[in-house]
RNA sequence: GCGCCCGUAGCUCAGCAGGAUAGAGCACCAGAUUCCUAAUCUGGGGGCCAUGGGUUCGAAUCCCGUCGGGCGCACCA
């Protein structure tokens, strides 16, 4: 076993070659699938460090007694080195132990891996393209829009830990009607600023005073010339001009966040290039796109349904419920017939895509995977496409539902709750559960009771270790590896836990959850402090130990490493890891 | 009416591609501070995993039904 091969996956190593030796002297079938085999620590630490399902899964397959076939393994898996024994369990889980210079050598792996302790190999450098946030650029972001940027942009640097290069994707709907409200809301600002008593901004307009500045740019540049001008005449260069100031605004907002995207593609360029063009032509050469009539939506028929010939994407053969317009009676492009060719876009240049949505589009998460799966399966492999849908976030003020509207202007900026709460708490607290679960955020609660928040409880972890490092350090003590045979259980037990990470990210990249790092770092956090206290009532197990400078080494050295470890986790999630507290 | 998501302790939530006795935080009760940071720790009470079936060696986890909550069902984005 090399330094950088960590012990998880040594295992995973060792039960597959234990299984080739059975294969190999005939006892199992070749070419058993062997998916289902897990090694993993077992809920129960006195059933040993690791266990393997191995038996029981093969034992159908291969016609063999589970039990029977665990002899035959625990066999081979006894000649391992750093096997201290391994058991039949149960029905036939295999329990291993291992040697205590196992786990002081993955000690050792993380300290010779540091930051990169937990990398993975595993995505093999494929290229996944991850569109998140991709809010309309018609005003600054609010609430509403921080957990889909929070969990995507977590979710982009888990992946690239996990062994993807990631391409971080914002798109802008820059094409769309509302954004033409945004040009004429700018206008209404635009003649306040040249003077005019413009009173309340009208009905159906945005009026936010984030637009005054808007309006005072172009009333600098463009001086009174589209002040009594037609509509036709500003839109265009009001609009761009107004977009160009949101996506500023939006991109500063999210920079408080520690987000930055690597890629802004806009909607109005991909119509400009023609892009929806071509895909309707090619759909069309496929015969899946064609001119037909709209349904009636399902279960509430409209009184004025009336029914147009539109042209339709065939989505129902791809498992949508219904086939879908890509134009409008006006021939302008819909959302949709733009997506689809943007989405085809991405493909070319990434091996997968994911776009992360508010639960609110889960409406045409169908539509969107069936354009997918159709312009790029021509020849029958079609790009991985996933879209992990956030659930809406319930914002609360003492316990009440807090509404937003734009309209009233009473939305809650991004920048206000960042600048309320801070980066870390923000980021920490919607990494702490599953996206596809709603949440509430509660104001007071996460102001009031910010000390009980989880991103605390790791943060100081951390801090304890620093504070113990440079402590030591004033009393002459170094972190070394030369005495680490003195570390004894509890130590080892740190180290146990520590060893899951790499398997962690595995597990949490393969299924696109960021937020089982948070849940990580909290358990290892908790382990942490639970070993800490236990030198309350001991001296002796305190990391410093003065009258022994070899075991004060190895603790410390320990420490580093365990430091090293929160510092990795939390780096995957974004938050900082703090000095002291 | 249809589609998607959710339902686990009083509350907020985990539960690792079905696995051994279902966990954590908050809240509640009882303790630990001459000590490397008590923003911490130890112990306790508290569960028909919404519900009824099914699949199998084994289900909180997979399948179907029911109930409850959320989101959506435009030529909007």
């Amino acid at each position: 076993m090399t330094a950088a091969l960590t012990i998880h996956a040594a295992f995973a190593g060792h039960i597959a070659a234990a299984l080739d030796a059975l294969e190999a002297a005939g006892t199992l079938p070749d070419g058993l699938n062997r998916a289902a085999v897990a090694v993993e620590p077992p809920r129960d630490p006195s059933h040993g460090d690791l266990a393997t399902n191995a038996a029981m899964v093969l034992a159908k397959p291969a016609g063999l007694n589970p039990r029977a076939l665990a002899e035959l393994l625990v066999a081979e898996l006894t000649k391992v080195p750093g096997v201290a024994s391994a058991e039949i369990a149960g029905p036939g889980f295999i329990n291993l132990r291992v040697d205590a210079a196992a786990w002081i050598a993955e000690l050792r792996a993380i300290a010779a891996l540091g930051g990169d302790y937990g990398r993975s190999t595993m995505g093999q450098g494929s290229t996944v393209n991850v569109e998140y946030v991709s809010a309309n650029p018609t005003g600054p972001m609010h609430m509403g829009h921080c957990r889909g940027a929070v969990v995507g942009d977590a979710l982009a640097t888990l992946l690239e830990f996990a062994g993807h290069k990631v391409i971080r994707e914002y798109y802008v709907n820059d094409a769309g009607a509302q954004v033409d409200v945004l040009a004429r809301s700018a206008h209404v600002r635009y003649r306040e600023a040249l003077g005019e008593a413009v009173g309340d901004i009208p009905e159906g307009l945005y009026p936010g005073e984030y637009l005054i500045p808007v309006g005072q740019a172009l009333a600098a540049e463009f001086g009174d010339t589209y002040a009594k001008a037609p509509e036709a005449d500003w839109l265009v260069p009001f609009r761009t001009r107004a977009v160009a100031a949101m996506l500023e605004m939006i991109k500063a907002d999210l920079a408080l966040l520690g987000i930055h995207h690597d890629l802004f593609s806009s909607e109005a360029e991909l119509q400009a290039a023609g892009k929806p063009d071509e895909a309707e032509k090619w759909l069309r050469a496929h015969d899946l796109v064609y001119d037909g009539h709209l349904e009636a939506p399902k279960g509430k028929t409209p009184e004025d349904w009336e029914p147009v010939v539109l042209p339709l994407f065939r989505s129902t053969k791809f498992g949508d419920d219904q086939d879908r317009p890509i134009k409008k009676s006006t021939g302008e492009w819909t959302y949709f017939g733009a997506d689809l060719a943007y989405h085809f876009q991405k493909a070319q240049s990434a091996d997968a895509l994911v776009d992360i949505w508010g639960a609110d589009h889960a409406g045409t998460v169908k539509r969107i995977k069936a354009a997918v799966a159709a312009m790029t399966g021509a020849e029958g492999k079609p790009t991985p496409f996933e879209v992990k849908l956030v659930q809406m976030v319930q914002l609360m003020k003492g316990g009440q539902p807090f509404k937003m509207s734009k309209r009233a202007g009473n939305f809650v900026t991004l920048a206000d709750v960042v600048e309320m709460v801070g980066k870390d708490v923000v980021r920490f607290t919607m990494l702490t559960r599953k996206p596809d679960a709603q949440m509430d955020f509660d104001f007071d609660k996460v102001v009031e009771a910010s000390k009980d928040n989880p991103v605390f409880y790791v943060q100081y972890a951390h801090a304890r270790i620093r504070s113990t490092l440079r402590k030591g350090a004033a009393e002459g003590f170094a972190p070394d590896d030369a005495a680490l045979d003195r570390l004894g259980e509890e130590e080892l037990g740190l180290i146990k836990l520590a060893a899951q990470f790499p398997r962690l990210v595995e597990a949490a990249a393969v299924a696109r959850e960021p937020h089982r790092v948070a849940f990580f770092l909290h358990d290892l956090a908790a382990a942490f402090h639970a070993y800490w206290n236990v030198g309350n009532d001991r001296p002796e197990k305190r990391f410093i130990v003065a009258q022994d400078a070899a075991l004060t080494s190895a603790r410390l050295y320990l420490a580093t490493q365990i430091g090293q470890l929160v510092r990795n986790g939390l780096a995957l999630l974004g938050v900082e890891a703090v000095e002291e507290m």
